[in-house]
DNA sequence: TTCCTTATTAGGAAAAATTACTATATGCTA
DNA sequence: TAGCATATAGTAATTTTTCCTAATAAGGAA
């Protein structure tokens, strides 16, 4: 299975397609939505919350906090951002064995995933010019089996 | 390039090796130490700092948050065991192309990371029986040129 | 356009998660 | 075993995120 997303990289074509994405799902196109969604279009610098709201705030200054974390949160589950790593509390692992965790997105259960016996976890060689590598971290989010049967 | 470590998998093993590691690097053998990282290393179920808490707790009743979350770090930091995710405050990607993160663990940046041509991203199949798989995150984490030049 | 309905928001408060502070305790070296 | 420096408990403070409610505004109907 490969990451077959992909999304146009003009920011405007992609506020349009927002606007689409909201109305399919019935949520109303508002100002906030709209700015919070283009602050992280545009922006290269995986912002957080508090960065987005420091941003959108300077085009509209009583944005609050609040409405910046419910809507990056629901703009994630549109599928229209994501979220990089997981959200909320630290979790740890005392398994120092090379593998893989599926954490559900419902529940927060986090499961292994050890590879098959002639499975590989690349590196992609441009990461070796970024910096010195200590540590491999691969993440599936999903809907675990307990929470969605079948 | 792989992720080799391996280890032990018996706790006590692991407990002996975690003295080693702490007199090697001057740290002192604490109990407490000793028991945050047999809480860790006994659990498959990825404790939170607050799990972590209540298991110690049982047999030192005394022990404090501030030491459960300075030890958790330190053990990180000693390579004995690993964060689930990034720590701290949530980021957000705008970017929904497939590709990876580097995340600095000393200055907290966040670099992306795309994939060469011919690279793929592969799923070990076993993720597919834990749920239905909506998101891939694959994050390197090191220091980056800028905090350790050359 | 104007009105209505209901989702959404602002603002503030609260909760949850993590870190800082300091006097005390304790591991480790000699 | 004594002395010293590190580590801890207990508490407070900070940071991050979520909750609550009255007010607002989007989108559909008239």
């Amino acid at each position: 299975m490969l990451l077959t997303l992909t999304e146009p990289a003009d920011v405007q074509m992609r506020l349009d397609y927002f606007e689409t994405r909201c109305k399919e799902l019935g949520l109303r196109v508002t100002r906030q939505r709209q700015e919070i969604f283009r602050a992280v279009a545009q922006s290269d610098k995986h912002p957080s919350a508090e960065a987005v709201f420091l941003q959108v705030r300077e085009s509209m200054p009583n944005v609050s906090l609040d409405t910046v974390y419910r809507t990056l949160s629901s703009l994630e589950e549109m599928g229209l951002l994501m979220r990089v790593g997981l959200s909320s509390k630290a979790r740890f692992d005392g398994d120092l064995r090379p593998h893989c965790h599926f954490v559900c997105t419902q529940c927060g259960e986090v499961y292994d995933i050890f590879p098959q016996e002639n499975e590989q976890i690349a590196c992609p060689l441009p990461a070796r010019n970024i910096g010195e590598i200590k540590q491999i971290n691969i993440q599936f989010k999903g809907i675990c089996k307990n929470c969605r049967p079948q």
